[in-house]
DNA sequence: GTTATGGTTCCAGTATCCTCGAACCATGAG
DNA sequence: CTCATGGTTCGAGGATACTGGAACCATAAC
């Protein structure tokens, strides 16, 4: 029940870059990525494995990283795991379009 | 009036890659290029100098080849000069909306 | 408490990219 | 032809990113 888990810090809506957003979709691994997320809804990090093999952790960590400093996802703890979703509405609100031209 | 200038090669519009488009528009020169080229369209390479302040050609040149070889830009030579032309409808078939929401 | 698990962090190695000067190239002007 | 110019290419240095193993951390289960 104690909170130790590191709450993660996100940026908000009105810092988000577009160049920094650009880039953390430019990588397959994290376009599917966030392709997977939009249409399948939040889902914990072990479940984002690339299709076209699985990597490990450490790297699948850093490409989550990656995204969640560019302000493309959120991840939050939840329990033992963590729950990775989409900053939709945050995306959609800064950048209009954008989202849905990528997906 | 001999046609030695080279011709670049441009990739086709069904082989652009979605990531390798939103990799050439991460960079903030590149963007700003390229959203110049949207404005006011065609620009020799000397034109597109960024507002920040001058970089050397031949970094500005590396930019303009980034950019054309993701399919971005066009680069034809136009007498002792070269014009740049942003692929604005091979984009739009391939991948609708995206420019849009960039600029 | 002990253990197993999902996930992050640290670190090093490799690869890729950005920058920029110098050399080069083709064209148009004189 | 000679020269100036717009632009590319080559090469090297520095910065940044990707990858992955190992150590670590907090939580949940036992």
């Amino acid at each position: 029940m104690s909170a130790k888990t590191r709450e993660f810090t996100h940026p908000e809506t009105a810092r988000l870059e577009m160049t920094d957003v650009l880039f953390a979709l430019s990588d397959p691994i994290r376009l599917e990525l966030v392709r997977r997320l939009a249409a399948d809804g939040p889902l914990e990090v072990a479940e984002c494995q690339p299709r076209s093999g699985p990597i490990p952790k450490s790297t699948l960590s850093h490409h989550v990283k990656t995204l969640r400093e560019a302000g493309v996802i959120r991840n939050e703890p939840q329990g033992r795991r963590r729950s990775l979703s989409l900053r939709r509405e945050d995306l959609e609100s800064r950048f209009p379009g954008l989202l849905d031209a990528v997906l």
